[in-house]
RNA sequence: GUGGGCGUAGCUCAGCUGGUAGAGCACCGGGUUGUGGUCCCGGCGGUCGCGGGUUCGAGUCCCGUCGCUCACCCCA
């Protein structure tokens, strides 16, 4: 082997590709039919959306982003996420004017250079849908609903649901002033990594897997307890709403998002099963987003699905299989007389264009072996062409599932195969 | 960025204490089989990740390197 992707990226060969296709496919459906529109946007942007709103301390930025120069000397990065692209275009093109909220979604990739493992690539897919322009909580526990009912469409089961409020930043920077506080009154059982939290991300302190801090952070104030009235009524409404919807889920209160934008409503959907990046999906409300970016105050809630994977745990738990029904074409046709290729592989339109999924010998096959490709393509009709057919100009149509064969036309034969496929 | 495990045919793997490369599946061909997804035979296919070293001789030992993988970290 001298060729190889480079480390983190992964290549979709067709049998895994028809699983991520159906699952987005079933995102498509839901999403479609609640009012989402699909949209598209660049797969790189410019350096500095992404450094203002993720927030220059986020790992995401310092670390991980693939960012260069372009030939204009532009600085570029490819995006980490898809939020901060829709939300550009959202401002760029004044989606504002249209009915609020705009609810989109779309489904790419996204890049982030970190150490791969399983469940996390540098190269990934996500499903993104996001609400922009409204602050009603039904939007939020909308997009939440939508969500779990996606994944439980394509047959995910033993799906964990956490959901939590993380204010407004203002009132976040109090609470973690005060968990600051806590954290340095502890600070002699506390584990490294975690005195190094303090300072970078204090909310992060909660994830740790020291015992000695778990034990101690157990007792730490938690945001849930100290939220603003605004806050704590917002988070009521979208517990209301999901609760009405009979969608169960489990408040988190050390639950936080990766990066600085978000607000309020933050939630998580995990698979516990797939190991260490167990988190399917993610998502949370970003008020102040398009402030950063220099637009309007816009309210904007939305999330992002890890399709990778998703597609993972499907294959876990065995029913990857059942999403993508069984392969078999209509007819294959078995050419033994080399002079008849080039008038039946033109026939092979002609059915294919009646909405017959037909083939043909593409290698050289042998006779055997044409019969045998038949099979494994799992033809119902074979169509034999030899010699004598031939020169009758007619064909041996052969009926797998029925058994029997019979001479037909050549020039009767897409009718004749039309009527056996809808009879 | 930090650790652990692993790297032999397209895939899954075997190769004992170093002696010069194998199986199954897949693919192609032939035979057989009640119109035939069986069975049998044959063929194709490998610089044993890469580079050094030890040795008469290394897939097998040592060092380095790259890659994969799991975990940390981070997050979808």
């Amino acid at each position: 082997m001298t060729l190889k992707g480079p480390p983190g990226t992964q290549d979709w060969l067709p049998e895994r590709m028809a699983i991520r296709r159906a699952v987005v496919d079933r995102a498509t459906a839901i999403f479609g039919a609640a009012g989402y529109a699909e949209l598209a946007v660049p797969l790189f942007e410019e350096t500095g959306l992404f450094e203002r709103t993720s927030g220059e301390s986020s790992e995401v930025v310092t670390k991980e982003m693939y960012s260069f120069r372009d030939r204009g000397d532009r600085a570029i990065s490819l995006r980490p996420e898809l939020t901060a692209g829709i939300v550009r275009a959202y401002l760029q093109h004044g989606l504002h004017k249209r009915p609020q909220p705009v609810r989109v979604f779309t489904c790419g990739t996204a890049y982030r250079y970190n150490r791969p493992q399983r469940g996390r690539l540098r190269e990934f897919v996500q499903f993104d849908a996001e609400a922009i322009g409204s602050h009603d909580a039904a939007v939020d526990a909308e997009l939440i609903a939508l969500q779990m009912a996606w994944l439980e469409a394509i047959g995910m089961t033993g799906l964990e649901l956490e959901v939590n409020s993380i204010d407004t930043p203002a009132a976040r920077r109090l609470y973690v002033a005060d968990l600051r506080d806590y954290l340095d009154r502890h600070a002699a059982e506390l584990s490294d990594d975690v005195l190094r939290l303090r300072d970078t991300n204090p909310l992060r302190a909660f994830d740790t897997k020291h015992e000695r801090s778990q034990a101690i952070l157990a007792d730490a104030p938690k945001i849930t307890d100290r939220l603003s009235t605004e806050a704590a009524a917002h988070f009521a409404e979208v517990r209301a709403f999901l609760d009405a919807r009979g969608v169960s889920f489990r408040v988190e209160p050390t639950l936080v998002r990766g990066l600085d934008y978000y607000t309020h409503t933050a939630w998580e959907i995990k698979w516990p099963a797939l190991g260490a990046q167990s988190t399917v999906s993610g998502g949370g409300r970003y008020d102040g987003f398009a402030e950063v970016l220099g637009g309007p105050p816009t309210p904007g809630v939305g999330f992002a699905a890890g399709i990778d994977r998703i597609v993972l745990a499907l294959e876990d738990q065995g029913i990857a299989g059942a999403l993508v029904g069984p392969v078999a074409i209509d007819v294959f046709v078995q050419i033994t007389e080399p002079a008849a290729r080039p008038a039946l592989h033109a026939l092979l339109d002609r059915l294919r264009l009646a909405g017959v999924s037909a083939e043909a010998d593409l290698a050289g096959r042998s006779d055997k072996g044409q019969w045998k490709h038949a099979e494994r393509v799992g033809a119902r009709i074979v169509v034999q062409c030899g010699p004598s057919d031939w020169a009758a100009a007619t064909v041996t149509v052969r009926d797998r599932e029925r058994g029997g064969s019979e001479a037909v036309a050549l020039t009767r034969l897409v009718d004749d195969i039309v009527e056996r496929i809808r009879g």
